[in-house]
DNA sequence: AATGAATGAGATTTCATTCAT
DNA sequence: TATGAATGAAATCTCATTCAT
């Protein structure tokens, strides 16, 4: 889909650890560069100017979705059982990945340029459609209590996703992800059975 | 507490209104001042550094958070109405001041510093008690279902807050944050009623 | 009119020293800054742009050109001596101002902007019109052949002008601009005497 | 003479509608290699640097000024008619080849060389010379009058002829130079006829 | 309390050029 | 003959901050 050169993904790397771990202020070109072991205008040869590299870490990362939601979707697995492996799935991934967790999830980062700001706006709703069809789904195989309009069920379900992240980022992944979060798809999984 | 001249007021007022709008990126001593109308230097005749307003942000926030959870603690309600009306007048705030809604929710824009970060924490963690408390009462008033700890409940509770500011925000608060916000509190309390 | 600061106008001066004695490729913001012995940064107090720069060069000639323009239509000179007076001003001008010479009629250096080359063609239609105007004037007194057309006069007038400057500027202002261009209007006017 | 390879011809021609069209300041090793659809270090397979990119534009020049003139003197015309051929020769040749008038005249571009300069500078006296030597011939051959120094009389020739063609080129190529030139040897051809 | 002038540090980006392949 | 990768130098411009007034 988008080929990015061994380069490019070692750049789109560094500069997701160096937003993981220094905030996006101090993704500057030099820090890449210096990152990397090379000169900052040895970064051009390969973006054409900053920005770029911000939208090929959404490029990544919306592909990453869509990727990941595809081959969920082929799975044979129940809709309840498919919700609980995308719910489940992003603490495995972001527990192998932390720097991730910082980014993704932090849409202020991408604020200032409408281009970056259009594909945050996208991977979100990307999300949440897939996750709307799966609880409707669900709710159809009376899986889910169906007294509950699908729109608030998913805000519930994302919601809880996002602030359990949000707070293991902020806490330094001072604790274990995959368990709190288990913990919390099985309160979730409890309220929203029917 | 603490005794905000009316200028340093202004300063904190625009510099949200600025990181709101234009993103943390845009807070410059620059931008601040044109917004008030005076020259560059004359902000540090009230504040010391840069560093130091966003200081005085947070403290701002965490004065507001505190009066308004020690005034809800005061007034003649159950803890399960407590919880409503916490939960309620968020939307009430942050319809009557959106501004608020980008930057408090926001924690990436505080990374780097740890005088910030600490502040934000610190935030959070008051928001977390106040709920976990009115949870455990309502628990034991028994309004909300008690075969679900209370640990996830309040994430779930404050998720669905936070991911709703967030969509209401990203929209460009393009719709109406109370009335989506009252259907979600609907539906949560439908699932944690006993 | 426009109303430069000192300092403005110091930059502006030594911006067409620069131009004049090492071309347009030297007129950097640290030439600029090193030959008025104060740092980079402290341009950017006085102008918002180099761009700006360029913009206050022009806008300076322009003011020039209409103010000598226009003090010259006061004085009580017939047209043909108007012409002599404008043709041979320029000289003394040149004269005392050599570096002036290097900009004035160095049209390219301002091609790359639609602004810079919107002033310089707005210059070049004042000063032909103001010619076309007094040749006309000197036509009707018979003070010039009238069987020639007063568009290829100011041609061959304005023509005149500007080589002889362009040489004396090549050849690093190795000859008396005064006596050249007096010999100059002495064969023109010969020409075009009725 | 010079026998430049069939990429360098590319190269020296490009770079002349580079500067034609979007000043010298573009004149980059990055827009001339793009323009010919080949590498940036390709370039230099052909010329050892810039410089000697500019050297061959006015070597090139310099040969086309000398061949015209040498052809010229060949040619079986009176000297009156040899400068109205000198002349209208121009029009012909920048009518055909309209970026050769941006550069050819543009004597600021080459100022910041001493080799670069010097090429123009004798460009320009093998011109005057030629101009010089016609004109003799004629004041003798009694078609031009002879109580006007030939000195002047060339630098109205000249100067006529370069600023129609800075007046075409600054208009954007916008009237009919051949058309505008004839008017204009009319005119001077009616001034110098004894 | 406020400003005009200035600055050191640093950001993004461009340029001519080199080198290994 | 050509290219991909890289670089030192330098350009424009921004930022937080200082200082004399």
């Amino acid at each position: 889909m988008n080929s990015f050169s061994d380069r490019q993904k070692e750049v789109i790397d560094v500069s997701i650890k160096i937003i993981a771990k220094k905030g996006i202020q101090q993704l500057t070109i030099k820090n890449i560069s210096k990152s990397l072991g090379i000169s900052e205008p040895a970064i051009y040869r390969h973006f054409e100017s900053k920005i770029d590299i911000l939208l090929a870490i959404l490029s990544n990362f919306k592909e990453m979705t869509k990727d990941s939601i595809e081959r969920l979707q082929l799975i044979n697995l129940s809709a309840i059982q498919k919700i609980e492996s995308l719910f489940m799935n992003h603490f495995k991934n972001f527990t192998k990945n932390p720097e991730l967790a910082s980014v993704i999830f932090s849409e202020e980062i991408f604020q200032n340029d409408i281009r970056l700001s259009t594909q945050v706006l996208e991977i979100m709703k990307y999300n949440q459609e897939a996750m709307l069809g799966l609880i409707e789904k669900a709710q159809r195989n009376n899986d889910i209590k169906t007294n509950i309009p699908r729109e608030q069920l998913s805000l519930i379900i994302i919601g809880g996703l996002r602030i359990i992240i949000t707070k293991w980022r902020l806490s330094n992944y001072s604790f274990d992800l995959e368990k709190e979060g288990t913990d919390l798809w099985k309160a979730i999984h409890k309220l929203i059975a029917p």
